[in-house]
DNA sequence: CATCAGGGCCCTG
DNA sequence: CAGGGCCCTGAT
């Protein structure tokens, strides 16, 4: 689907922010709906039954950050249209964070205080919905990285919209409700394994209208996990992820997975990914963080998958199997 | 060639 | 509450 410019914006994001650690996260897996190079980002955006390409611009200027942002669609936007979407993306890359508290509270620390420096102004945030954000968790289980991106890649090809825009083809999520027709087995043919029952149900229920996105986000912390535990194929790791991300609690740091495990304690306590540093005890560690746990962590994680970009890091290579 | 461990979760006993 | 089964893939 070959896609018009409709519509351009500016965003101002609080003070300090950085573009490139904000809208380019390198452990963040998916692939075919976005492209980033330094100073933009080409994204696809299903919003309000309408799919979309997004280009996002760095265009800081010297005294202050701003982005501009190029919107590509099938047919002419409404005023009020674009300014939910432009709403939606302040909130899923927070934007309007203030992040001072945190920079003040722990620049001093021996691990997180260079990384803070280095990377002034990064927001943790992620494009996708709730319901795409499901589909993403449901393929990172009990997968590698590798495998991950090919159930991802395959899904997407088979039940996403083609969109070419601004030179770029991109894929375009497909929105709840696109599998109500589908059989298990074609999902299983897509090597999702007994994940494809999980995406049924997921899909299933927010056709079904059980699930909310936007009411939740309004809810209390429990609130939140309770509903989602409800959904088949969401446990604890899943939910963990959801709440960071898509519904963006900082200080929430319940669950580490075996590999996270082994690259914490490497990061953490320089003990060999081998020989992994028990899980409460790294729990208890991150304690010191208080209500940013997770934002401490996000920044050391990201620092160290940016560094993975431009230098050979052979123990995390052992671990990651991209 | 066979076996096994992955970036879990559900279900059973 | 512990542990088996589920899927595919790459490593050994």
């Amino acid at each position: 689907m070959k896609l018009k410019k409709v519509a351009s914006s500016e965003l101002t994001p609080t003070t300090p922010f950085d573009f490139d650690s904000t809208f380019h996260k390198p452990d963040h897996f998916t692939t075919g709906d976005n492209y980033w190079e330094p100073g933009t980002r080409w994204q696809t955006w299903f919003w309000q039954g309408i799919p979309l390409g997004l280009k996002l611009a760095n265009a800081w200027t010297r005294v202050k950050p701003k982005i501009n942002i190029d919107v590509w669609s099938p047919r002419p936007l409404t005023r009020e249209f674009t300014d939910s979407l432009t709403a939606e993306i302040r909130y899923r890359y927070n934007l309007d964070l203030d992040l001072t508290d945190f920079y003040r509270k722990f620049k001093a620390d021996k691990i997180l205080g260079p990384v803070i420096r280095k990377w002034q102004g990064m927001r943790p945030g992620h494009p996708s919905s709730l319901y795409e954000y499901l589909i993403i968790g449901i393929v990172l289980q009990n997968a590698t990285v590798r495998r991950s991106i090919q159930m991802f890649k395959s899904l997407l090809e088979k039940y996403g919209t083609p969109l070419e825009f601004d030179g770029r083809k991109l894929w375009c999520f497909w929105s709840p409700g696109r599998l109500s027709t589908v059989i298990e087995q074609e999902l299983r043919d897509l090597k999702v394994g007994y994940r494809a029952k999980s995406i049924k149900k997921i899909d299933e229920y927010f056709t079904a209208g059980a699930m909310d996105e936007m009411a939740l986000r309004q809810k209390d912390r429990e609130t939140q996990m309770t509903e989602l535990l409800k959904l088949y194929g969401v446990g604890p790791a899943t939910v963990w992820y959801l709440l960071f991300d898509v519904f963006h609690h900082w200080d929430f740091f319940n669950h580490v997975s075996p590999w996270e495990q082994k690259i914490y304690s490497k990061v953490f306590f320089d003990q060999d990914p081998e020989k992994p540093v028990p899980v409460k005890k790294l729990l208890k560690h991150f304690a010191k963080f208080g209500a940013y746990k997770q934002l401490a962590v996000h920044y050391i994680w990201e620092d160290l998958w940016w560094k993975r970009k431009n230098e050979h890091i052979p123990w995390l290579e052992k671990l990651i199997k991209v």
